[in-house]
DNA sequence: AAACTATTTGGTAAATTCGCCAAATAGAAA
DNA sequence: TTTCTATTTGGCGAATTTACCAAATAGTTT
C-alpha cells in the first residue's frame, strides 16, 4: 500500500477511533444541541471526573467537539454536526443483525 | 446512564470501532465497487494473509461487507454504502486541523 | 491572601488490539 | 487418493486503551 494512501487512511481512522467508546458516542449525543460542563456530563455518565477529562479531550484533539470558557467552567458542544449522519448509518447496521 | 441507553451506545461504538484501522478502512474503499478475494487484498495491504483474514472478519461480523464463495475463493464487498458517507465527514474533519 | 471549585495531568494495573508464525480446514486439481 | 491453494484459527509478545486515584493548575469567591 502507497505511502500516501497509507497516511489517509490512517488519519481517517483516527477519527473513528476518536467515536469508538460509547461514553464518548453519549458526549455526542449530549452536547449536540446544549452545550455542558466537564462536571454535568460526569455526572450524567457516573464515571470519575478525570476520566471525562480525558474522553473530552479526545474529541476535542479530533475537533469533534470545542469548548468555551465562562468563570470556571469549560463548556463543551459538538463542533461537526456530521458526525450525527453517521450514527444513521450505523443504527441501519445494527437493526440488520 | 441508563442501562437500556448504555447499551444503545456500546452497540454503535461496536460499529464505529470495526471501522477504527487503516487496514479496515483500505478493504472498504477497495471492495466499495467489485469484490475482491483474501489473497487479492492481502497482496494490495503488504500484510500476511492471517491478519487480513482476522480484519474481514472484523468487518463481515458487523455486517459492513459480505462474502460469496467461488470454488476456493471468498471475494468480499461492501455491504453497507452508507459507511462511504462516514467517510466525507472524516475528510471534512481532517480538513479542519 | 486563603479557601474553594472545576478541570487537567501523571501514574498504574487490567483489559484489549494487533501482527506474525504455525497449524488446521476446506475444497480444487492432478 | 495425493497434492495444492485459499482461508481460518490458536497462540504469543508488543503496543494501546481505559478507569481510577492522587496531585497539579487555573481561576473564583470570601
Amino acid at each position: 500500500m502507497n505511502k500516501e494512501i497509507e497516511k489517509e487512511f490512517l488519519e481517517k481512522a483516527e477519527i473513528f477511533k476518536a467515536l469508538s467508546h460509547p461514553t464518548r458516542l453519549f458526549i455526542i449525543h449530549a452536547v449536540k444541541d446544549e452545550s455542558m460542563s466537564v462536571k454535568e456530563l460526569t455526572e450524567l455518565v457516573g464515571v470519575d471526573i478525570s476520566t471525562m477529562s480525558k474522553h473530552l479531550d479526545i474529541l476535542k484533539r479530533n475537533r469533534i467537539i470545542e469548548g468555551q470558557k465562562v468563570k470556571n467552567f469549560i463548556y463543551y458542544k459538538l463542533a461537526i454536526p456530521c458526525v450525527l449522519e453517521f450514527m444513521n448509518c450505523a443504527v441501519k447496521i445494527i437493526n440488520k443483525r
